[in-house]
DNA sequence: CCTGTAAAGGTCATTCTGACCTGAACGTCA
DNA sequence: TGACGTTCAGGTCAGAATGACCTTTACAGG
């Protein structure tokens, strides 16, 4: 029994990377399609589902074939399902919003591969201006109550690099003593002990994320381990 | 191009329904399966998706073809596609939760359709255990934020109505004070003018939902209307 | 007309939030 | 070598939000 119906995955992937004048900006990796429809136009990664994966495996593998990247954080976004939403017959996407660390987003190398800051995006194919504009709204909302800042950095940071990646997202100032104590509050990040010298000013301590807070929703808990 | 991938379409629909003591308790329908695989058991009301509408679509026609109901608040839940999650095959479920009235509730007349307490539910068929339970955790935490109690009730109610479908919901009682101050703090609803006689005590004054006040995160939002 | 109960509106202590301040700890530069 | 600029770390303070509780109002029923 057959639907007529194509089930596609794809993800809307995020990291913070510098731009011309050094600084960061968060960054959405696009890829170039060769084919048609919408030939030419940039498009979400992604690509059809596979019946022997699950929907975050088949997603976390189109991103890794077609981007090289890893995701640090990965949940699913939305399924898209409007009957007009490609050209070329009724398509149901299943789509999943991803974060990156900066090192990872700099090994991108694909030339159909480009990297566009998330609120200047071209016209993209299909509805995934739509889409983007969603999993944008999904950041910025869940990162005010859900402790994922981290992926977006190495295993240790520092309080002030945190920041700026609230900062980034949000785009909004924050002011540092305020932050110190929210982040303290949420007991999501312990201090390692270490501080990080070499610096102009005061040795900053460094903090890693404290696995045992178990993430607010990234979906239903199943059995299995990946999503 | 087949991926071998059936696509189905479910929803769990929530209601309130007094049980044999007369008491209000949160209830789902469920449709026993007369045919495999889990012939017998106890699922989620769905079916096939359909290349001509949206999943939304789909969702609202499927509740209403098996259960007769019409939902007064539907949004999107989770796109579940494990791949052990059917013994026939691949399936891949986009799943629609729905509030629905308490006189629309009392209209099911199917004799394969039977409302459960959402909190004594048998062993369903298929993962529509786990499928449930996140649910119930999506309209508990949405509650709590959300103007979306009313979708319980009809096009006026009292606050100590409210008020019941939130103590019902959120399973514990509610200052009668604290929730008006907040209700009142939401803007969400208005007062009609109008009170309601014949009661034993003082007559409460009946409110509406204010629809000026838009939900927060019921999906996307699209051009066109349904989503 | 008295009583019980829920509606409506209020107070008060506690907690949370944003704005701001002070001392500590660097590197840098005169 | 010592003053200086900057950030880190830890604090204060006023206003907003929250939970517990109190008072008055307004009805039905005995």
């Amino acid at each position: 029994m057959s639907t007529g119906i194509d089930l596609a995955v794809s993800t809307v992937i995020f990291a913070l990377r510098p731009d011309a004048d050094g600084r960061l900006v968060l960054s959405i990796p696009l890829v170039r399609r060769t084919r048609a429809p919408q030939e030419g136009h940039w498009a979400l990664p992604g690509g059809s589902a596979d019946a022997r994966e699950s929907l975050a495996e088949t997603a976390a593998r189109k991103l890794a074939e077609t981007t090289g990247l890893s995701a640090a954080y990965l949940e699913q976004l939305y399924c898209f399902g409007d009957p007009e939403r490609s050209p070329s017959g009724r398509v149901v996407s299943v789509v999943y919003w991803a974060l990156v660390r900066g090192e990872e987003a700099e090994l991108v190398t694909d030339e159909n591969v480009a990297w566009f800051a998330a609120d200047e995006l071209p016209r993209l194919a299909f509805d995934h201006n739509l889409i983007v504009d969603y999993a944008l709204w999904r950041l910025r909302t869940k990162l005010e109550y859900a402790a994922i800042a981290h992926a977006f950095l190495g295993p240790t940071f520092t309080l002030a690099e945190l920041r700026q990646v609230h900062e980034i997202v949000l785009q909004r100032e924050l002011d540092p003593a305020n932050f110190r104590r929210q982040i303290e509050a949420s007991r999501a990040v312990v201090p390692t002990g270490e501080h990080v010298t070499g610096g102009r000013h005061r040795p900053p301590r460094l903090y890693r994320y404290d696995a045992s807070v178990e993430l607010v929703d990234n979906g239903p808990l199943t059995s299995a381990g990946v999503r």
